[in-house]
DNA sequence: ATGCGTTTCGTGTACGTAAACAATTGTTTC
DNA sequence: GAAACAATTGTTTACGTACACGAAACGCAT
């Protein structure tokens, strides 16, 4: 017995209102040519009047063609591990939807060399995938490469620090304003009036330090807000070797004896921390992220603070964003800012990274 | 031309291999009666060895069956709109997920009457969902009905509080304790030795309370902990009429003059801001939740900090947990804490929740 | 009328799995 | 040794969409 023609499913509902086949209705769908005017307009009332919503798995199963997504952040360095966390979350991320015919390929740059961050951004180019993770360290660099992306109509997926003017699909990461801003009420509850604070930035890239001076923005706005006089010191350290380092610390610290408080702007933290415990000064050490030897230090009561914003998690949440984007056409919200946690001593067991 | 006998996609590929068809796969892969022992272990060996990955989209697209899910919440209620953001939170991930397959179906229960959670419950279980969201306000009655879900083998994941030894699919909610803790580090910064501390509870029903106490308890360890002498007072508020609330509040700050911080270990802080503002108290107040009327204080400068924890993120994160889990057998994380957000003034406006 | 090119539309198969149904073999019974 | 039945295995259709391919319909020139 043949079906009755009463309410069946999709594109084939569509095709018996309309009284045509199912391919010129996927014709329209797709408005690809072949089809009168006459019939076309036809079938699209209908569709809207039907209010046909696609069946998702069944395009993706029916569609042979997989996904295929970059990613592009540093590499690991000897100058931190932050980088690990990312990447361990985009390996996350990827076990999760490569059974849904998504494929990730990974491009790494050194965070040293604007060089190689130009160079992995145009193998991209060359591969054209459907969609990009980007961690953008160096901030022209990363315009360029992002315009070109934008020529090329590839979606892109910003994590760690925004390109704002760029039309990302998303950002996924700090508000880097406001993790300065949180720094700073942190120290106020720490400090007596009149202490001296120290601010470190360490970075052997210029471009790279773009992301540590809105930090220290936020960090010197929330004294001006708060009417708080300050007594800020800062320092920017452009090598990364320690010897460099503690020469640096050894001078600033001799000129100011009575500096209360070190805020390293970065993961950096251990570093200071050497010098710190070497120089058995009493002072409090706030710094960044969630690595291993930070964590030691802060074991051993150097380290004070770690602020940390799931560097894994942003990672796995853009690439995720980016399968849902295109895989199923689901809206991404543009902008996702990480909570900033703050980690001592006695909670960052509990940390979920 | 005949396809040739190579490298065949799942199922065939492994019927092709053992030699048989795909139902007979089939019957193994969903250990289903009717093969022979032989043939089974042969095709077993064959499946782990070949590493077999069923595709789950087209897993779901052939199974007609579509999943239904309950979540039970508490309504909506003039004591607090705290609820209208877990709701949001269930309505935004069934629209993700509807196209898939799944259905949600929501009851509520009365926060004021365990009987009407033991109804609800009983309703659930009757319509025998495939899976369950639960926020367990009554400690026993919950219990009890997520070991009816045990027995019945229907998952259920919480949200909001944790009943930890009932074998949750997950937990997404706030640690409790934490929380308190928290609350308490940001106590000690604002108040000077001596300072006297009061703690209020307000709830009409006593088994919601346990919820409360956990709080308090680590508000009071974090003060132990860290051999800091606090004059903690507390009242537990049993109704939640504004008069009640006024008289307490009234007598306990008559009693003791030298009040500094009051800390609300809920949503209902605004009724305790209303009386401090009539009172023209000059004192912190922190309490929880981003509700209008909490935020209305807070831009009066009566509430100080309010402590949030994502309320509408917890919903959505519990539905599409079950969801994945149910339809694509992917893993899910036994328990996820929610980030304890602190929010003042200054922050809440760029609160997403 | 025949042939040919275009436009317009329909048929059929595939994606990988589920499951109803059909067919085959093996076993028991008298 | 045939019938009756159980145990085992195979064939086919379906899920909803994509797309290659083929078929009609029409116009136009010869």
């Amino acid at each position: 017995m043949k079906k009755q023609p009463t309410e069946l499913k999709g594109v084939k509902e569509i095709a018996r209102r309309a009284n045509v086949s199912i391919a010129t209705v996927d014709r329209v769908l797709h408005n690809r040519p072949g089809v009168s005017k006459e019939t076309k307009d036809k079938i699209n009332e209908i569709i809207v009047e039907f209010n046909y919503q696609p069946n998702l798995l069944a395009k993706r199963l029916a569609s042979r063609k997989t996904i295929r997504l970059a990613t592009l952040i540093p590499k690991e360095s000897e100058e931190t591990t932050y980088w690990e966390a990312p990447l361990s979350g985009i390996v996350k991320a990827e076990a999760e939807v490569n059974q849904f015919g998504i494929i990730i390929e990974k491009y790494f740059y050194d965070q040293n060399s604007a060089l190689s961050f130009t160079e992995q951004a145009n193998l991209i180019l060359e591969s054209a995938p459907e969609g990009i993770l980007l961690a953008p360290s160096f901030v022209e660099e990363a315009v360029d490469f992002t315009n070109r992306c934008k020529e090329a109509n590839i979606p892109f997926v910003l994590i760690n620090s925004d390109l704002p003017d760029q039309d990302s699909l998303s950002y996924i990461g700090p508000e880097l304003y406001q993790s300065g801003y949180l720094a700073a009420q942190l120290i106020s509850y720490l400090i007596k009036e009149g202490d001296k604070i120290l601010i470190v930035n360490i970075s052997k890239e210029l471009h790279n330090r773009h992301h540590l001076h809105k930090k220290e923005e936020g960090t010197r706005a929330y004294f001006t807000d708060h009417h708080q006089k300050s007594n800020i010191i800062k320092v920017d350290i452009k090598q990364t070797d320690y010897a460099f380092i503690e020469q640096t610390l050894a001078k600033t610290f001799a000129d100011h004896p009575d500096i209360r408080v070190v805020f390293v702007t970065n993961s950096r933290v251990s570093k200071v921390a050497r010098y710190i415990e070497g120089a058995k000064k009493d002072t409090i050490l706030i710094g960044y992220d969630y690595l291993q030897e930070n964590i030691d230090y802060m074991n051993k009561d150097v380290i004070d603070f770690l602020i940390c914003q799931k560097p894994k998690d942003q990672a796995y949440r853009g690439v995720i964003s980016l399968y849902k984007y295109l895989a199923f056409s689901l809206p991404v919200e543009r902008v996702h800012f990480m909570p900033i946690d703050i980690l001592t001593k006695v909670n960052y067991p509990y940390y979920q990274n």
